[in-house]
DNA sequence: ATCTGAATTGAACACTGGTCAAGTCCTGCA
DNA sequence: TGCAGGACTTGACCAGTGTTCAATTCAGAT
């Protein structure tokens, strides 16, 4: 709580002011909302903590967006601002396009790993102008590949929805590192000895795990995603050949 | 509010009375809650509610349960129990048996909606046993393929990956059409149009809208899981050849 | 100098998850 | 039979949530 300070008719500040506060913008509240998710997670952005973060009040921000949902909506959208996709040029490099818009989309649930149960729970509701461009883009890509229309829409969906599966895993255990302080040694320490009695009554999985001993996870979810990506684009890549 | 019934010292039920709520247990608590998740959606799961629905009040749920977080996690692994996975016996059926559980998987991601965003900001931090069994049986799988146990661990989460992934935006799409009390066709009326606005800059996107018109989208998400899920399948089984 | 309408505020509402001390019931032991 | 103590339930309460609404402030056009 501010102290109050003391005003009456007469210590009030001259109704000439101007206001010095420049307004907020819908950008604006765009840009600090995403600066709270990335700080502090998904469920510490509140109105009230947004309004403060901007130097107003909670209900200042409903004048530039309906709801909290519809806010939601335009940070996720921004957020897709920042996945890059490269046109390709030749047919034949269509598979290294795919790839880097694999893991641009990737790179970026990572950086923001909010987005990944916020997109979880609201699908391909979502119509704004950035998740356009990069489904288009990425569509593309397939096009140009050789696909039909409606094949490089799935070839494109499946490739999507790989990423973000995969992301979405592996941005909720950095969400959950991010808020606990610790760094992610510290972390697989704590928790691996729980997994490991987790999986004692179950063969393969305690072979896995003795496998796996102490080895870096951040390495190894790497190499995951990357093993992973390369079978699906070898699925789709002799697809295209049979056709 | 329930009506109050009339009790006094007289009509009250003779203290003798053994307790006709066989107490609550942990059991018929997660049971209710995964009842109203279904129902009602993630938002809709509130403790009062929960309590309510079982015939006591929100506290009395606390005795059983250490939090809200606790009961999600034994939620979301209570339900990960209604996925099969069949042993394989013979090494050249694997891939069958891949395929059924990923939709196995996805049958159980679609009748209970809510595990997508749950999941999603959860990851696999969750170590309850049927968690830990889906994991191991799964992982089976592609070990009797002829996958060695890193490979196969790795093949695993590929496919675990997408089907999380794709489940997930249809999740969403299934929970806004539940709560929304419209039917798939309707909803898809109503949505449409917004959709082909949205898309008309990028002519990609225009194209393909245009290519699908009022085409019956439940049939079109089911084909494109499929879709994918078999070029996947052929990425692995590319792999195994050549090894 | 006044009016207009966009922008901002403070107070309130109905609700959330969670805690707490107090109570009620039931079982098992004497 | 009486009683102790653990299992279970309760109501009152807390801080904090998203959201609404009337009232206010202010910049610029008239």
């Amino acid at each position: 709580m501010a102290t109050e300070e003391y005003t009456s008719v007469w210590t009030r500040p001259k109704r000439g002011r101007r206001r010095e506060q420049p307004a907020l913008t819908q950008d604006q509240i765009v840009a600090e909302a995403i600066k709270l998710l990335d700080a502090d997670g998904l469920e510490a952005l509140t109105m009230r903590k947004l309004g403060a973060a901007l130097g107003a009040v909670a209900t200042a921000v409903y004048w530039h967006v309906a709801n909290k949902e519809e806010l939601l909506e335009l940070v996720v959208d921004e957020v897709h601002g920042e996945i890059e996709v490269h046109e390709v040029a030749d047919a034949s490099r269509w598979r290294a396009a795919a790839e880097a818009s694999a893991r641009s989309l990737r790179s970026m649930i990572v950086r923001h790993p909010w987005v990944a149960p916020t997109l979880a729970d609201v699908g391909m509701n979502y119509l704004g102008p950035n998740l356009m461009r990069v489904s288009d883009e990425m569509l593309g890509i397939y096009l140009t590949a050789g696909f039909g229309l409606l094949e490089a829409d799935q070839a494109s969906k499946t490739v999507l929805g790989y990423v973000i599966g995969i992301a979405s895993v592996e941005a909720a255990t950095i969400s959950k590192l991010h808020r606990s302080g610790k760094d992610m040694a510290e972390w697989q320490a704590a928790v691996w000895p729980a997994a490991v009695r987790a999986a004692e009554p179950y063969s393969r999985m305690r072979a896995l795990y003795a496998a796996y001993g102490g080895a870096d996870l951040q390495a190894g979810a790497e190499d995951g995603f990357s093993y992973g990506l390369n079978r699906i684009l070898d699925g789709l890549e002799a697809r295209l050949g049979r056709s």
